[in-house]
DNA sequence: AATGAATGAGGGTTCATTCAT
DNA sequence: AATGAATGAACCCTCATTCAT
């Protein structure tokens, strides 16, 4: 087998720990003690906390880039002459999510913290690191999302993505939280099929939304 | 003087350690190092490193809870019979914003990295103080923001605010990142004006989108 | 006071345990429990661990250099006229030694495995360090030195140098070793005064020893 | 073949580790990297990281006790009638340091630095051991030793014996660093037979010297 | 004969906090 | 009102060693 039982159990527990506290606040005696190891095997098996952090990086980073690089390249190939709607393309990255959850119950919690982390003034590092890695494989679904905003100046395109990005990673990372307050408020629960798809639609017209003018006059 | 020159010091080097590295990531040795004050005065001060996180939780959300309050009032006083749009709504919150901003430059992140933590799922009990401290100030608001949505149900209204929330807490708590990446990418800044006008139509149309039906056949 | 109790405990049980189990065998936690403060004293008043050691390195090789100068110098202008025997250059060092030894038993074994550790082979940083802060001190006494030695080659010079070197870094920082030995082999004790007394004619001797020739054709 | 591949490739490694960094400062891990091998392959091969020490010291102790021993007793039986002198005595320790090195640049270092290990306060155990072990092979030469420092009391013997033995520790344990220092100062390198050449007269020089008097009017 | 996996003990360091003044 | 000194707890990491195969 390519990892170990133990490895396994580390990185199941980091996830969870990872995905409710963020990085820093989780120490390797919680995560060796919920993953039922010696505080000593992570250090074995991934070299440092840093590392663990950075295995998990890629658990998830690398096949959601595979994910949108393949179905953006089939798209194209399919359909070569229909443009690809903003809708698409979100509904895309929404498919991409689910697809690197699988079944566990965190990954995408924690996968949103990650990015979250990623924008911190004081991680250049991670930041260079994952442009680095994985700019490449998303610069195709870029483009066609900047296509699609084509009336739009290069740094309202700048602003925006991250203002959707916002919402997406805010939510996510939060996914826990917001289920407990949904259901203390509203006695209801959403899966997060739900979530996903309910973001769609808010998104999608963000995205497309008329940008005002003579905004000085107005603030 | 309310407060002493060594608490003003303290609390204006802690906000922009706090803004840019976050809450945990800021240790007691920066702050006092930054301030240039003896390391056992925020804990005479202000208690406790919590105590100085509360200090400045209150001396940002109280001036917004007030702003967003009063000028809630006056518009209801003012213009009773005419509806309040999304837009004017958002609109206030924007200018509230800049209220409590005042000259500070990390005021905003660090009230933005606030709320962030607030839906941290360790953090019921800031979460609590605030619900109970702020809640009543913001219900007329939220009442106006919840009749425009009227056509929604509680859980897509539940679940659209916290994503449009997402997208303000998102670029603000990050600001100093991203008008760095601006800059690096496009070369050019924006002001913190022209960010927050930015968002008032995304956040806008996000909101007045048409959701989706039938998506459990879509994902 | 210049020194807190705290410190001077520290500096006193460090100074002990490096005498006798040298610098990385010694841990933290012996040297704060002999010292009975607590742990984490000796990163408040040293740093870190090699700052104890820089702090140790300094309280001794200060006053050793010190005083090694200013007799040379005394001596040069007193009598200016009379050359300087090595039997007199090898009394000061002696005298330098008994002067930095002061009250503590354990100084100078401490302060001669200081210079057995500068001359590991991956201490190159605490070598250099040593060059630069003192070399300047101890110019003068051993350009008498080598004027004494004239007949001698520049390298036969630098061996002889360290090979009596390390008759005094050998027997010094293992002094209470030795001290054992005697008293276990011959019923004896030596007070430090009388080695570094024994010490003299053996290394003046060997300074002073002719040179063999011809080596190759006898080993 | 008496010892398998792997624990002389370990030996080697180990050889040059402890040679460079002395025996605690190197660990198992760098051990078994730099012989290519398993981590646990020392505890199989030898036990323990202390079995390892005891191989290398049983290594080099063993010949070169054996040849002290030989070369004595070749001595007295081929020349019963003539006295031993001093320059003889220490020429047959270089020879017989010259004979335990062989091929190994590493060896005499270590060896040196095992001997310098015996010295320290916590390692009765080791000195004992060595003692118990290889006394008795080097009586003979003692006693000429001894015989030819007839005008010394016992205990200016054993402080003289320790002077040199220090010289030769110390310059031949660290005998990389010196070499490297000598190439940097005088641009000049002296091969081990060389140094071993050198520290004869020194040495012997040291041994005969005439002891002072009345010391305590002196220092 | 040999090894990948795992472990318990202990390493130096840093944290927010408190105490005595 | 303020501070230098000191502290207990916890941090991540590395050590030599052992176990199951």
């Amino acid at each position: 087998m390519q990892q170990s039982k133990t490895a396994i159990q580390i990185l199941k527990a980091a996830e969870a720990l990872f995905s409710e506290q963020g990085f820093s606040e989780t120490t390797m005696r919680q995560i060796t003690a919920k993953a039922d190891v010696n505080l000593a095997a992570v250090n074995y098996h991934f070299g440092s906390k840093q590392g663990l952090i950075q295995a998990v990086t890629e658990k998830y980073m690398h096949p959601f880039c595979e994910y949108i690089e393949t179905v953006v390249a089939e798209r194209l190939i399919s359909l070569p002459d229909r443009t690809v709607s903003i809708n698409e393309l979100i509904e895309m990255v929404m498919r991409a999510l689910l697809h690197v959850r699988q079944d566990n119950e965190h990954a995408l919690s924690m996968f949103m913290r990650l990015l979250d982390l990623s924008y911190m003034k004081n991680q250049e590092a991670l930041r260079q690191y994952m442009v680095n890695q994985y700019h490449a494989k998303l610069e195709g679904f870029l483009a066609l999302l900047r296509k699609d905003a084509s009336p739009m100046d290069s740094d309202e395109f700048f602003w925006r993505l991250h203002f959707l990005l916002g919402s997406m990673i805010f939510t996510l990372s939060n996914y826990h939280t917001l289920i407990a307050l949904e259901q203390q408020e509203l006695e209801k629960t959403s899966e997060i099929e739900k979530i996903l798809h309910r973001m769609i639609p808010v998104i999608s017209a963000g995205f497309q939304a008329r940008s005002e003018q003579n905004y000085f006059c107005r603030l």
